[in-house]
DNA sequence: CAAATAAGCGTACGATCGTTCGGTAAGACG
DNA sequence: CGTCTTACCGAACGATCGTACGCTTATTTG
């Protein structure tokens, strides 16, 4: 068997997956290298390619990654902290205001990057970042609705979800770009207009 | 004196920047190499580099060049098509949707896409594409303090225009995943709630 | 203990990258 | 007409890219 359990080369592969997500959210997947990670992370560059079948493989699974970390830093805590007052939905907000503000990835929100990086190309990683949003849809609109029916309010799910979508896209934009240092607070009235409740 | 007139040169150089563009909406700022736009051309690497003193040079005529592009597509007809019914600011809107959605770039907005390409780092590429939004913004608040003034009603200029521009890029965003059909139709919705007036 | 397994390394491959340099030839000007 | 200017080309450079192929070596298994 290995040379290392299995368990350490999860381990590793993970550590590999976090750096090159890290990586691609300021320089793109694209610009992701066998030799620049394997020699960021102390691995030669054939090591490091051993862990995925071609570069569009490793393009896949940091895609894959980067939608683990969204629905642990997002979703996720936005179910968790949920309460009488606010929402899955207002909640689920909050974290995603803190994911774009203290960003988990340093080059801003690496799903933003990577829609616009391979929105124009065809091939299995535009598929993977289309499926990311449309997911991100479908549970915006859930919460959008379960949100209204605590509420009392009518609101077209699709429609609330879109203007959610563009309000946090925007903020990122602007965050990363550095052109409104008041990006923060318009998102905030933009949001609290959405949902009826401050955010 | 030059072998071709200044004239035909400076013809050659736009097309060499107009296409830049177009494949830089596809593939990116960092995207562009001289041997490929070269040979797209039918020009020598070494001819078509001959342009332009580096490629970061380059690319920044290219975002020069893009800009241009922006201004008579989008904020020269919205300025010239404007009458009693529709103001600057909506009939600026009418041609901003018209330039995502019959795109004047084969990938989609330039800027969206450059922007989030090279928000994350630093140098004076960077500082061109921030550049242009932040020309934009303040047109856009101008625009929007405009058209509250002829409608008789009170806005806050910056927040409109940071809800617009969220609109305008999220439906870019859509359009180009095409993880919704009825982008077009949500964003007029937004549009048409922001302006109070049909768009 | 010996054999089998596979993680990871070193090296090499062809391709393409940005950039440099000298040569060619076409137009402008004396 | 001769000279000068310069747009453009061809070739080459060092570097880096993704990928492929053996080899070493530590661990597990019979």
């Amino acid at each position: 068997m290995p040379r290392r359990s299995a368990q350490q080369v999860r381990a590793t592969r993970n550590a590999v997956l976090q750096h090159s997500v890290e990586i691609a959210s300021v320089h793109g997947l694209d610009g992701l290298s066998f030799g620049q990670i394997a020699g960021d992370m102390g691995l030669s560059k054939s090591g490091l390619a051993g862990y995925f079948a071609s570069k569009t493989e490793w393009q896949l699974a940091v895609v894959e990654h980067a939608r683990g970390v969204f629905r642990e830093t997002v979703l996720q805590p936005g179910r968790d902290t949920a309460d009488a007052d606010a929402s899955p939905l207002v909640s689920t907000c909050r974290a995603w205001l803190t994911y774009l503000e203290e960003p988990a990835f340093p080059g801003g929100c690496f799903f933003v990057a990577a829609a616009a990086e391979f929105d124009g190309r065809e091939g299995p990683v535009r598929d993977a970042i289309r499926g990311m949003f449309t997911d991100l849809r479908a549970q915006l609109a859930e919460l959008v609705a379960e949100h209204a029916a605590l509420r009392g309010r009518t609101m077209d799910p699709e429609q609330t979800a879109f203007e959610l979508l563009a309000t946090m896209v925007c903020l990122n934009h602007c965050l990363r770009l550095g052109t409104d240092p008041e990006a923060g607070a318009r998102a905030r009235r933009s949001l609290s207009g959405l949902l009826d409740h401050r955010v």
